[in-house]
DNA sequence: ACAAAAAAGTTGACCCATCAACAAAATACT
DNA sequence: AGTATTTTGTTGATGGGTCAACTTTTTTGT
């Protein structure tokens, strides 16, 4: 359609097309799209909740500090969002012992019960998008993701 | 730090070391505040104004819907976009012959100004991004790009 | 030529992400 | 033990991105 767009493109000294941070997010853009809808439609989980019921699946009981730490979410954001999901009844506080800052996170019967309606077609998503990729190509892939994070923080400490 | 969590991470179902979302996002969200840090410093413009001069810089006088659908952007925001650039000076509009409803868009010098200001930097931050990986792992990214992009559109399609 | 459909742009509403300031508690230091 | 520092979580402010409704103009179909 923009075929005549996108010829143009590479003829210039900044050829679009190649941009890793412009592609980066477009796709971004989009898998987010994707995500948000799928989990919407079979559980009305948002994104970051899903991330949250992730994280107790993986861990257990955990403290927000350990998804801050693992995720990178912002300590506000996610503040906000447990608020939520104790009031939605999806996860309950239980008092920490050794920490009377905190509290750690437990998954209730009717937060599990969405999540496992939301992660079947959360994992058929995964698979299929990784799934037509061979092996040497997903390898790069993580590869250089490593790397960039990598770069970022290196060009991140040069200034 | 958290070797603990990280090691525990691998153990379970879905290991999020490897999701694919869970990295883009990650490493999306740290390239771009780093745009904008750097596009900040150095001329003051904001990542959509960047775009937007990147395009007219690219293709010359581009009507707003070009830019739309070559970078997916939305087109509320990029009206809006326009609207702030055209206050400050750094674009202006001309009417389009062929269309009535849209106009083109065109770069001032104080915009050029601003544009040659940011260029050194944002390309120097690109170079030094893709500047350590080797040729094939760089096509296997773009590769494994493509088809993501095209394999969200199926999945799309499949629903 | 005319009605129907599509495309371009504007605007308002809403959500989410980020940042900074803050209070409470734990840890480090000496 | 006692003060300083760090960590944890909460809250408010703000900017950006997304979505949907609407107007105007163009294109399509008959």
């Amino acid at each position: 359609m923009e075929t005549a767009a996108d010829e143009k493109l590479g003829v210039y000294n900044v050829p679009l097309r190649e941009m890793l941070t412009y592609r980066l997010s477009r796709l971004n853009a989009k898998m987010n799209a994707q995500a948000t809808r799928i989990l919407k439609k079979s559980s009305g989980l948002s994104q970051a909740q899903w991330r949250v019921l992730v994280m107790i699946d993986a861990f257990g009981p955990v403290p927000p500090a350990q998804i801050v730490r693992t995720s990178l979410m912002d300590k506000g954001q996610l503040s906000r969002t447990i608020k939520g999901m104790v009031t939605r009844g999806l996860i309950r506080l239980e008092a920490s012992e050794s920490d009377h800052r905190s509290h750690l996170l437990c998954i209730t019967d009717r937060g599990r019960d969405l999540f496992e309606r939301a992660r079947p077609a959360m994992l058929a998503r995964q698979t299929r998008l990784s799934g037509n990729l061979d092996e040497g190509d997903r390898a790069a892939f993580h590869r250089v993701l490593d790397r960039l994070e990598d770069a970022v923080e290196a060009v991140e400490a040069a200034e």
